[in-house]
DNA sequence: GCCACTTTTAATCATTTGATTAAAAGTTTT
DNA sequence: AAAACTTTTAATCAAATGATTAAAAGTGGC
């Protein structure tokens, strides 16, 4: 039953704002972003969005911050599941992690972009890395190949997972791929990574 | 011997020019980069800019492709020598890649990110990556491992190499990662990216 | 030294942009 | 239905920004 108004709307003008801020500053980033932009995607006057946000930074941090947490958050729960083997996590966390990602292609360039823009303003506030070095796969990892330092071996899973969709852009410009084709190779890569980082427990 | 001038300038307004707007549009990207910024970095009149280069828009171009050449051109001539091993392609591609990258680190996120903000103007004009996948060395890696889909070899080298550079904002900010950690981190990449791509090639 | 040409400067424009304001419309409380 | 509060709108502001202009300063040829 509704809460306070005669007819609650299925969704609410600060929702509205704020699905209009996702697309349009992942879409152009915080600086070419105009809060007319936003305000004329979410169909609705641009004085709302400082009524409800007080200002474009305000808006755009909330974004940013559901953007990293969308962008790592699928990690952390796979790395650090003390049931499963090393080999386990590498599996589901390429797969999952690619999954997630081919929904959301533009999401790895666009967080690593806006931090690099502003790097003062994310001080500190990004736990994910540092949840990811202290978890259990570290540990695993560590056990398993004490000579691996593995920050490299971490960096190296993410650039697997991470870089094509990177980039992306590049590749469809230079004409080399085309939006299926790359829709099928992260399909193929799903299975591929774990083959290859699992290749590289394997080095001597 | 001089050409026209009395007193030729080491260094003319024009270069001076160009120099600021390729370190204000490294560091801030094209959208948040103020022509005023480039002319103060400069030491210069905001009307010279336009004098000598018509718009913002027309410096950035040029900057813009001397920078994709840079990101780019190291790997041409590496991966096209008809006399050197697939093996010895990767090691030297991985070598003098990260070396100039540790010299111009924030080259691959601000290629990625201009062209991603800006797919159309660039459309066509990246022939590096065609290149690339025309080299001698997808040819011999054809040969050796015709199950491989070398796109995917391509990615995935790149992605070792270029992916710590994208991430170094985020590592850094989390404070995972001192800058001083960073170097010889990427140091030691130089040998381990070799070890781990000729691992890749062994898998069956 | 004068003339044509290039380079540089200071001042100014027209637009764009983030934000505010005051009033109108809508809703809830009494 | 009157009063109190919230939400929305249209109009407007001040600052920032890319670009232009007209005049001044500098340079080389004669």
């Amino acid at each position: 039953m509704p809460k306070k108004k005669t007819v609650e709307p299925d969704i609410t003008t600060e929702e509205k704002i704020k699905e209009a801020a996702r697309k349009v500053f992942l879409q152009k980033g915080y600086a070419a972003t105009r809060t007319r932009d936003i305000a004329e995607e979410a169909g609705l006057n641009l004085a709302l969005l400082n009524y409800y946000f007080r200002s474009k930074e305000k808006l755009f941090e909330i974004v940013m911050m559901e953007k990293v947490q969308k962008l790592f958050g699928v990690l952390a729960p796979i790395l650090n599941d003390n049931s499963t083997s090393l080999e386990k996590k590498i599996e589901l966390a390429a797969t999952n992690h690619i999954g997630m990602l081919m929904e959301n292609p533009d999401l790895p360039l666009f967080v690593m972009s806006e931090i690099r823009n502003n790097p003062e303003r994310f001080a500190g506030k990004i736990q994910a890395v540092k949840l990811i070095q202290e978890s259990h796969f570290v540990k695993q990892l560590k056990e398993k190949r004490p000579d691996i330092n593995p920050l490299h071996f971490v960096i190296s899973l993410l650039g697997m997972v991470l870089f094509p969709f990177i980039a992306k852009p590049v590749l469809q410009e230079a004409g080399s791929l085309s939006v299926k084709g790359f829709q099928s190779m992260m399909e193929e890569r799903k299975a591929l990574v774990p083959i290859w980082m699992k290749a590289l427990l394997k080095t001597r």
